[in-house]
Parts: C-alpha cells; structure tokens; sequence
RNA sequence: UGGGCUAUCGCCAAGCGGUAAGGCACAGGACUUUGACUCCUGCAGUCGCUGGUUCGAAUCCAGCUAGCCCAG
C-alpha cells in the first residue's frame, strides 16, 4: 500500500514540483491550499493577498495536471491568531517580527501537519529549500538545500523533532533552475510563475498603515532622541521602525543616522551613527533544540540574525533554561529584538530563538 | 532705534565676475523567500527683493526686506 502524503500546495513552482516530485517517488499525494488570508479591499470584497482565489485556482489546476485530488483548507482563524496579531502586537511592544517563522511553525506545521494526520496520512511536505537530515546521535535537523543561494532554513528553525519526522522536502534537493525545468518539462502551467516576495498579507508593503488599520485607531507620535537624550525630532509611531534603519526618518543630519534602539515604556526611537548600530552580544529565549538537543556547556556556532544573514562566528551559552546569550567574534550590524537568532553546526540548524535584547 | 554680520534646493553648505559642487533628507528603480541594510537614478534655468555697473553678476554697487549679534 503505498504511503499518503499531504503536499502544502501554494499555486507556486516550488510546491507544484514537490507535488510532482513525491507522486514520482511512489506517494500517494494529496494536495492542499491553505487558504490563510482574505483581504477585504474592494467593494465587493475583491481578493488578494497571501492565498487569493487564483492561488488555490493555479494549485487546483496542477493537481488536476498530476492527477492527485486537492482540497482547500480553511486556516483563516489560525492564521489571523499566530501570525497577523502576533505581527501586529510584537511591533507595538517595539520588536520586529518574523511572521514567516511564525506562519510556518503554526500554520505550515501545527494546523497542517495536524490535519494530514486526519486526513490519514503519514506527513506533509512543502517546497522549501532545505533538507532534513539526521545528525550522528540521530536526531533530525534541517540543513542547507542544494543550491545555496536559495537557502531556507532560518525560517524553519522551530521545527520539532516530532513534525521533521513527519516532513519531506522534495525540492531541497535541486537548485531552483532545476526545479523550473522540470516543471516546464512536464508542462506545468506555473513554471514561469514570479518568486513571491514581500509578507503575503500586506501586499501594497505599507506596515505602518495596516497596523493602524487593523489596531483601528493611529499610533501615538513620539520623539526621536540620540543615546544621551537630546530630542532631534518626532516620529510617526515607533511600528513604522526598525533597528538598523535609515530611510524614513526624515532626519536630516548632514551625515546618514540610523534607528540604534526602540523604547516603547518611553515611546521614544533612539537614533544613532552607523558605528552605534553594531553590537557583540544578544539575548535570545524560547529556545527550539533542533541538531543540539541542549546547550550544557559554551559552545561556538555560526550564528544568523536575519534571514539573508551570512552567519557569524560566536560563543553562545544558556545562562538560564530558556535563555540564550551570544557573544560574537566581531561585531554585527543591526541585531534587532523580535528577529531570530540561529546557530548552525556545520549545515544543521543547531538551534534558535527570539531575540529579546543587545547589549552594546 | 545707533553699529556690525548674514541671506544659495526641505536641512547643512561650496561658490570670491565667466555662465549653480557636495552631504543629508526626499522620490523612483534594482536587490531581497520577514523588517532592515546596500546599490542605481532623479532632485535649484536659479542664488531674499528691486534697481545699477559690466560683453557677462549668486559673485561688484545702491536701496529695500528678513534674521542674528553688540549697543541700549
């Protein structure tokens, strides 16, 4: 009997190849779409937005190609709860978040992986590049795919060691040129399709105006003050900021200055040099062990703080159960509370957590 | 109100008689699988106003206006 698979399908490239991919592998594929977001523009309610009618449409159409039946699964209630409030309330508290780290532990894994089971069967695969592999001590972690350059395995450092059991990454394997071949070889009506970009549920990239939006009423203004207090202006309400930021501000300083800290008890954006943007240490928590299975003693990793981050070399170390501290070896630019922090060991993700404070 | 100084792009600022540097800000684009960063391009037909001198004036002269400083 062969094994049933649910394939997370977004009317994309990636995971119509993934779909393909798998059925060629011997699985018994099923195709699902997430739909996640409604955007209510428009009068008459018109879509767009991350899973907009024509997403589910496209994905409908491949699985129709490779002959596997598809569903539409509603995660609208998840999504709105994990991410999108999650999102909005984490810039208010002054942080940067990351909705895709959030969207995939949530949605793509909890909800989804949760429903496959329902639906009977044994997992869930995705398009992601990456793969996961098992370390000497057996332990599963996700490690970078094929073709570096298209590396995704900061976004999926929550994973468990239960959930990466239970996932399959098809095009990990490939380089995306590859996987555009062979959707074009088997005459994939979305081979051509654009990357997506950008956070799905904010399309037009105005952050600051959807959160009032959706908050219902507008950000207080504050000041702009240098570290030692001198007030040099006011801002439009510290979510439309981030650390390590210089367009925007309407600062006009002769010199480029930069968004150094954000302090949401006083309301106020701590601008700065470029120098003051540096730091060698931070503090992350809720830690997810994925190649590690804990952190006993110091131990070095490279270390990302951003998703296009090239890594870092630095000693990180527990200082409390779920408290993280890493110190780098030279410093790095703009470490900003609500990103992730990600330890690697060799191409395993070693672990990670939220970034909760730099220290400079 | 008497004396001195200054007025050049949104901000700062070169220019010193030969036909408006630069920085910041801003806008657009590229890059980007979150926010950022970075890169590229654009951005004063005009120099507070009005006259004058000159082949030619932001640059010299006069008056006016505004701001700053000193005096009072």
């Amino acid at each position: 009997m062969k094994k049933k698979i649910v394939v997370g399908m977004s009317g994309g490239v990636d995971s119509s190849v993934a779909a393909l991919l798998l059925q060629r592998q011997g699985y018994e594929v099923i195709g699902v779409t997430m739909q996640l977001w409604r955007e209510e523009s428009g009068p008459d309610g018109a879509e767009e937005g991350s899973c907009p009618l024509s997403a589910a449409e496209d994905a409908a159409k491949v699985a129709r190609q490779l002959g596997i039946p598809h569903y539409v699964i509603h995660f609208e209630r998840e999504f709105r709860v994990h991410v999108v409030d999650y999102f909005v309330s984490a810039y208010l508290e002054g942080r940067t978040p990351n909705p895709c780290i959030a969207c995939n532990r949530y949605i793509k894994w909890e909800s989804l992986l949760e429903k496959s089971r329902e639906l009977g069967a044994e997992g869930i695969a995705t398009g992601h590049y990456a793969r996961i592999g098992r370390t000497a001590d057996g332990r599963y972690a996700v490690c970078n795919s094929a073709s570096a350059g298209k590396d995704q395995t900061y976004a999926l450092y929550r994973l468990t060691q239960d959930q990466l059991a239970h996932t399959r990454m098809p095009v990990g394997e490939y380089s995306k040129e590859e996987i555009r071949a062979l959707a074009e070889e088997i005459g994939l009506s979305v081979a051509s399709k654009p990357d997506s970009q950008e956070i799905c549920f904010i399309p037009d990239h105005d952050y600051g105006r959807f959160i009032e939006r959706d908050m219902g009423r507008r950000m207080p203004e504050g000041n702009f003050v240098t570290k030692d207090g001198r007030i040099l202006g006011r801002h439009k309400g510290i979510a439309r900021y981030t650390v390590g930021q210089r367009k925007g501000l309407g600062l006009a300083m002769g010199e480029p200055v930069f968004v150094m800290e954000i302090r949401p008890e006083t309301n106020e954006v701590v601008i700065g040099t470029p120098e003051d943007v540096f730091t060698d240490r931070l503090v992350c928590k809720n830690l997810n062990f994925m190649a590690w299975e804990g952190l006993d003693e110091p131990r070095r990793a490279k270390v990302k703080i951003r998703y296009s981050h090239p890594g870092a070399w630095a000693t990180v170390r527990l200082t409390a159960p779920d408290r993280m501290e890493c110190v780098f070896d030279e410093p790095v630019r703009a470490v900003t509370p609500g990103q992730a922090a990600v330890c690697y060991d060799g191409a395993y993700v070693a672990c990670g957590g939220e970034i909760v404070r730099t220290k400079h």
